[in-house]
DNA sequence: CGGAGCGTTGAAAGCCCTCAACGTTTGTGG
DNA sequence: CCACAAACGTTGAGGGCTTTCAACGCTCCG
């Protein structure tokens, strides 16, 4: 059952047994790749999709002065390339943070669920279309907020995905990603994300480091990085119980 | 012909006569909005899409301190929020820029393309993959440029946009968008936007200003942007020839 | 145990913001 | 058609948040 995350917690997730059997039989293989490897960069032809089932990924974009812009985080769970059925080609580069567990699905399977399975086919659609939920999300985050709020927004999302799909425990989760990495996905320098955090931990907010995230004080967070987490379209979310 | 210019000048495009006559048959009525109206809020019950067929519209989300953040910039042929098809709900504002006329879709009928006619389900999810594409072009551009190349990017993918649409004459297109509208896009202040304005002009590259822009030096405009078209899926880009 | 990557901290510089004032354009009503 | 007001655009000065540069400690892995 290596899809068995799929759309996993989410609103709108109804999927039938027979559905999920389709999506399983649409696998072609499942591949271990190591960390920090480059699996697509832009402009390639993309003939499957991949599924994240285990392990830490990301999708981004490389600036002219070598430093690079994260365009999303994933989780297991996420169907990290589906849109690429619809393009063909991709436009971004996509790599792993750590040693990963993909499920390739090949594009001629999803024509076939296309044409054969309509509600399964509006739910893969659902999927990237919550992926340009997340990306809104980000536009706002880097526009909008100052770099602790960046922070905290970022936290507030990474910990109600990681907790829909099961990963979160006592208000903690693994975040395998250097201050640097954070950087990128919030437009700030390794140097002033490193004072950020140690700032929400003395302020009793979230302590991160050692490739681990624990939340303190949820609600103080999400104002901090005016979160509302309705566009990750959650069954429910990690704060109430 | 409403929805003559859905992914017009776009590469996948090839939509039958057959295809474009459903699409046409789905909309249910055509409407005309008045400019600078608020047409749909975050958390809103979707029933309907919209597709742009005249006029300038955007989405955007409102920061605590007042300020909002642009997400998207619509121009006509946009199916502004088809997404909203899959999710129900609506995770941000949706507004008019000018007076728009829109042609409103009933998600029924998106269920019956669903199901009887998947090739032309597979361009409307084409369509919203394009939709997130363009969103990951904003982060980057906010993330990682300073603020002329902000300006710039933004230049070079409406410039594109418009193109494709048959909007560009004399390398100049209508961009109704005041000062303060292209720093809510951005991430800048409208004060900077006019400084940058002002260079971008002084520099010979484009002149922005009275509800249109126009660009002097694509080639220049997009290296200070690093602006690669690639991510619009366009058929041909505007620059050569 | 040694080295490379990561994390931490301080000082100084820079880009953009804030505040403020004034000029210009646009739209509306008399 | 003109007059007026409101919105938009323009410019300057000063301040602040974040970056840059630099140095050093720590940790983890081979």
């Amino acid at each position: 059952m290596e899809t068995r995350d799929f759309l996993r917690g989410r609103r709108r997730s109804e999927l039938t047994e027979q559905e999920l059997a389709a999506l399983e039989a649409a696998v072609e293989r499942v591949e271990t790749i190591p960390a920090r490897k480059v699996m697509s960069r832009r402009g390639e032809r993309m003939r499957y999709s991949a599924l994240l089932v285990e392990g830490y990924a990301c999708r981004y974009m490389d600036a002219r002065d070598g430093y690079r812009q994260l365009l999303s985080y994933h989780v297991p769970g996420d169907f990290v390339d589906l849109h690429g059925f619809t393009t063909r080609f991709i436009d971004h580069d996509v790599g792993t943070i750590t040693e990963t567990k993909f499920a390739f699905v090949p594009h001629e399977q999803l024509n076939r669920i296309m044409s054969d399975r309509p509600h399964l086919a509006t739910m893969l659609w659902f999927s990237t279309v919550i992926d340009a939920a997340l990306h809104r999300e980000w536009i706002f985050r880097i526009g909008r907020l100052d770099a602790a709020g960046r922070l905290a927004h970022f936290l507030c999302e990474t910990f109600c995905r990681m907790a829909a799909v099961g990963l979160v425990v006592d208000d903690s989760y693994d975040l395998p990603l250097t201050q640097q990495d954070l950087g990128e996905a919030t437009g700030l320098t390794s140097v002033h994300v490193n004072r950020i955090v140690r700032r929400l931990r003395e302020d009793g907010l979230a302590i991160v480091g050692r490739g681990k995230a624990q939340i303190l004080d949820f609600g103080r967070l999400a104002r901090l990085g005016e979160f509302e987490a309705d566009y990750l379209y959650l069954e429910k979310g990690p704060w109430k119980g």
